[in-house]
RNA sequence: GCGCCUGUAGCUCAGUUGGAUAGAGCAGGGGACUUCUAAUCCUCAGGUCGGGGGUUCGAAUCCUCCCAGGCGCGCCA
């Protein structure tokens, strides 16, 4: 299943011998008993539990039966403490030293395999993905926000596993709102005109606005004639457009390097306003799409299901979705990707599906690699976030908020940093995109700044201090991370405590087989926060009531066994927020 | 009107495709700093899984009907 070169997967393989050594007393195969293996509820002790019903008809017994012998042969296996029935469950518990061992060697084995996150499902394969989306001489908002972290998180998973990624970002440069600045920006001297500030530039956004709200006719034949002098090249009009662009992408860039992102590509969609009038007539000529013979326009009729989707308006020009089909085109020709993937809110997915399937009828084969992503809806104190004119809340002033708070809570402590404003930063930032990732993606989510930048619970910023108090004790011990992991003899690893840090080490690599297969990286926040918590219970017992649990015992093997516990759950940290996108300082 | 989505603790969310006594975090009560960073940890309390009916050994999960929200539905982007 996995490539040679992908780091060992010791939870994988554990539960893959026992689905083998179980299916034949189940009376059932390997693959099913491994699908229906799971964690039993809480209250139970074991690992890992199998339900006997749906197994029992077919063994030709009752479950509480079946129960006992697939308990009997669960024990058989070496890597297996205990098995036992209990009622018509079967509960299994791993050896806790054999599976430590196994998990510290998978943990260093990786450091050089691009660690426990790497995969190689995408190998020799290209994804287009297109996040983000913001519009011209905007700043990116607040409700880009999810799209554009959960974006950044999917494109470095997908690198992760193999895959060549090209990040595009689509730029809406084109429309009224464009016409409008066309127009407004005649009222800039010559002289000034080699470039705008981006501040200006919203400045000049939100005035012409106000005049347009005052005066509707004018402003929107003015809009619409210097549109139109755009579509027809008309110099003055182009420079004027660059100028938006320049002056917008400036401003963007700024902010996604917040963020530590980065695009491949930017593609405006004023590139495809012509463009689609003749992928239309391709449409129109695979008898996919219709001209309506009363208004002119180019369209694709209601089918199954799917909503109509004009294409052309009735003055012959292209519309969002007429832009989107050749927009797509050109992603083929320029990329030849594997997969195209759109990723907008939820609510754009019935757009999509109709697009791409039109595309399809009409015999672009590669059509079915045109796939949609929804993120859920955002929601600012139980209020929908939407984009309005001039009330839209800059992203910037969101991740200000939150590295001035982080700000005020390094001022509270003792710590002494080298450079507390960098921690701060790192800190105020990596709480609000943990926040982003945290829920699965299809959640519509109610976003609070006080209980994302809130620093405890489920947040970045403890899984941060979680990962800086291993450091500290790494330092303590004068190691390395690497020689951590080489020194560590796991077999010492046996306190219930000790184990469940082994096991959410372990559950890193599935995890992260889980976020890509539903291309969500949530699943790796689950294991992130798994992490912390297995962390913080097993040092802070050792730091208190449980001495007999400090990393730095006097007994050299056991010290150095918990050494290598430690660099292996910083592994796991660093190596998932690495994907998230969320950066894990030293000290903090 | 048609279609899709959502409804789980006071709040924000999980729930592994039908399994055991439905789980976390926050907020609230009670504890642990001479100790490897208290941005931590331990503990208690908190639920008719929107409601009714159905399917079966078994339902938060599947079917159906209601109720309450949200989103989309041929020339906006």
């Amino acid at each position: 299943m996995h490539a040679d070169h992908a780091p060992p997967d010791p939870l994988d393989r554990a539960l893959g011998a026992l689905a083998e050594a179980l299916a034949p007393v189940a009376g059932s195969d390997p693959a099913i008993v491994r699908e229906s293996l799971a964690p039993p509820p809480k209250h139970g002790h074991a690992d890992i539990a199998l339900a006997a019903h749906r197994f029992a008809k077919q063994a030709g017994t009752t479950p509480p039966e079946l129960a006992a012998r697939l308990a009997a042969a669960a024990r058989e296996l070496d890597f297996v403490a205990e098995a036992e029935a209990a009622g018509p469950f079967c509960n299994i518990t791993w050896a806790a030293g054999r599976l430590a061992a196994d998990v510290i060697e998978a943990v260093r084995v990786s450091r050089t395999q691009g660690g426990l996150v790497a995969g190689s499902e995408g190998e020799g394969a290209t994804v287009v993905l297109d996040f983000s989306s913001p519009n011209a001489a905007r700043k990116l908002a607040f409700h880009h926000l999810r799209g554009t972290v959960v974006g950044a998180s999917l494109a470095r998973l997908w690198e992760a596993r193999g895959w060549s990624v090209v990040r595009l970002n689509f730029l809406g440069d084109w429309g009224h709102n464009i016409g409008q600045l066309l127009h407004k920006l005649s009222e800039i001297p010559a002289g000034d005109a080699d470039h705008i500030d981006p501040s200006r530039l919203q400045q000049l956004y939100v005035e012409v606005n106000e005049e347009e709200a005052a005066d509707p006719d004018r402003i929107k034949a003015a809009s619409g004639e210097w549109l139109r002098r755009f579509e027809e090249q008309d110099p003055v009009a182009v420079r004027r457009w660059q100028l938006i662009v320049d002056s917008t992408t400036e401003a963007l860039d700024a902010t996604y390097a917040r963020l530590g992102i980065r695009f491949d590509e930017y593609r405006g969609e004023s590139n495809y306003v012509k463009t689609a009038v003749g992928v239309a007539e391709e449409l129109v000529e695979a008898a996919v799409a219709r001209v309506d013979p009363e208004s002119g326009a180019v369209y694709v009729p209601e089918t199954d299901g799917l909503q109509a989707v004009v294409l052309v308006n009735s003055r012959g020009i292209s519309t969002y979705e007429g832009r989107d089909c050749a927009a797509a085109v050109d992603r083929h020709l320029s990329f030849r990707f594997d997969r195209s993937v759109y990723l907008t809110d939820v609510g754009q997915g019935g757009r999509f599906a109709a697009v791409f399937a039109a595309l399809d009828r009409a015999g672009f084969e590669w059509a079915q690699a045109l796939v949609h992503l929804g993120f859920g809806q955002m929601r600012l104190g139980g209020r929908k976030a939407k984009t309005r004119q001039g009330t839209a809340v800059p992203l910037d002033d969101v991740l200000d908020e939150a590295v001035a708070r982080a700000e005020t809570e390094i001022a509270t402590r003792e710590m002494d940093l080298d450079d507390p404003a960098e921690t701060a930063r790192i800190v105020g930032i990596g709480a609000v995109v943990f926040s982003q990732v945290r829920m699965r993606r299809t959640s519509d989510f109610d976003f609070d700044l006080d209980s994302a930048v809130a620093f405890r619970g489920e947040t970045g910023p403890r899984i941060q201090y979680t990962h800086a108090r291993i450091m500290s004790i790494l330092r303590r011990a004068d190691v390395g991370v690497e020689a951590a992991l080489s020194a560590c003899d796991a077999s010492r690893l046996t306190d219930p405590l000790e184990r469940d840090v082994v096991l959410a080490v372990a559950a890193v690599p599935g995890a992260t087989r889980k976020a890509v297969e539903t291309d969500d990286p949530s699943h790796l926040a689950d294991a992130a926060v798994g992490l912390a918590d297995a962390w913080g219970a097993y040092q802070t017992a050792g730091a208190r009531e449980r001495p007999d649990l400090r990393v730095l015992a006097t007994d050299a093997d056991l010290r150095r066994s918990r050494l290598g516990l430690a660099a292996a759950t910083a592994c796991g940290i660093r190596d998932i927020f690495g994907v998230l996108g969320v950066e894990c300082p030293d000290r903090m």
